[in-house]
DNA sequence: TCCTGTAACCAATCAGTGATAGGTGATCAG
DNA sequence: CTGATCACCTATCACTGATTGGTTACAGGA
């Protein structure tokens, strides 16, 4: 990735997009390290060894790099719970072992979980400005694999009596909700984590499922 | 708050706390409206009526406004807490009940609870860099109020059997979820509000509850 | 071989940002 | 009247994201 500062040579005619991949890779690394908004263009530049404003001949504005990695990060997630799909969700814990998925997902990547759900940093107007937000193909293919089990738990019958989307998006905001407090706030006084992770789980598991 | 941009004139000597009450009233307002990062402190002094150097005889920086706005917001939702607090919990429902107010804080007070909870901009050191965060006594008293109750609960041998602490931090964080997606999202395709937190409450209280 | 188009890239520069330096003028106590 | 102090200002700093107007290297056609 260049941490030198030296110039990288010159890519040939039609390698454009691997100079894109480059430029990718260190505003992750450097988004992560100190926060999107501590990094500048000039930083990101230098760390892949080209001038600053040779960046805006791949992207728009610092923004759309930020979005990019987003777009990047819920395809990686989505992807991450389309692997542990194991079929029909037969007991409470196999519901539990579906949850984890997604824990363990924003715990073994925080920086894609950061930059996928909790930055507001990246597109601003979008997060902030509530008229100009739509639903990425991103964020419905992850909200969807949730969906699907647990509409398909409640047809057998086996969830309480709750519409199957209003379950779903419950259960994905008390997930949330505990990935995204424990990357943001590590200097809570938090119990320890497998405990927590698991009581948590316990707490899902029990509040969907019937009797 | 003086929107025309003319000159408020200048305070008597001793009455400096009150332009500093009013630039914090005008960055809440901007803020709100336009996110942390959208808003610069020639704005915030135009709003209020003053130069943009005046700003710095108040605040040593901008995070600084955003900060004390923070704390404010913290004691805010800790007051809601402890004068929701009706005593000892004896059914599900007060349990409900109780949760029910966080989420009504939220949603109330978007901007506090923004500002509160989920802004890195305000103090992106803090949240970003692990080492700097400590707990502050505004946290530890919201976060008071609810491991009270659940550990009485607990000790009266009306909660799961998971410890007291792991329970509040799941509930919080579940309850966290839920608003914090909400503001953030609005564009997101939830299912009626009212029906969303109350199969919400429902879900932590079935969880909760012991049998 | 020379030409031409174009992809890849850069130095110089823009307006706007947070923050600082140093000064002005009003208001008080003595 | 004097000196201190508070409230506030203009001018300016280094830095930011972004734009302008190029230059360089190379592929393919004549």
């Amino acid at each position: 990735m260049n941490t030198s500062g030296s110039r990288s040579p010159r890519k040939a005619k039609g390698q454009g997009a691997e100079r894109r991949e480059e430029i990718l890779a260190a505003a992750l690394k450097l988004f992560t390290e100190f926060g999107p908004y501590a990094v500048s263009t000039r930083q990101i530049a230098q760390a892949v060894g080209i001038s600053q404003p040779t960046l805006y001949a791949y992207f728009p504005t610092k923004d759309d790099i930020g979005r990019e990695l987003h777009g990047r990060a819920f395809a990686l997630l989505a992807q991450s719970l389309a692997d542990g799909d194991r079929g029909p969700i037969e007991t409470p814990e196999c519901l539990m072992q579906m949850l984890r998925i997604y824990i363990d997902f924003g715990l073994k990547h925080p920086e894609m979980y950061r930059i996928a759900f909790m930055s507001e940093s990246v597109q601003i107007k979008a997060w902030w400005k509530p008229q100009d937000v739509t639903l990425s193909p991103e964020t419905q293919s992850t909200y969807g694999v949730l969906f699907r089990e647990l509409a398909e738990l409640h047809g057998r019958g086996l969830t309480i009596d709750v519409e199957p989307s209003a379950l779903t998006q419950s259960v994905w905001s008390s997930m949330h909700g505990l990935v995204s407090l424990l990357i943001a706030k590590p200097g809570f006084p938090w119990v320890e984590r497998d405990l927590l992770i698991s009581s948590h789980l316990k707490l899902m598991a029990r509040g969907v499922w019937k009797a």
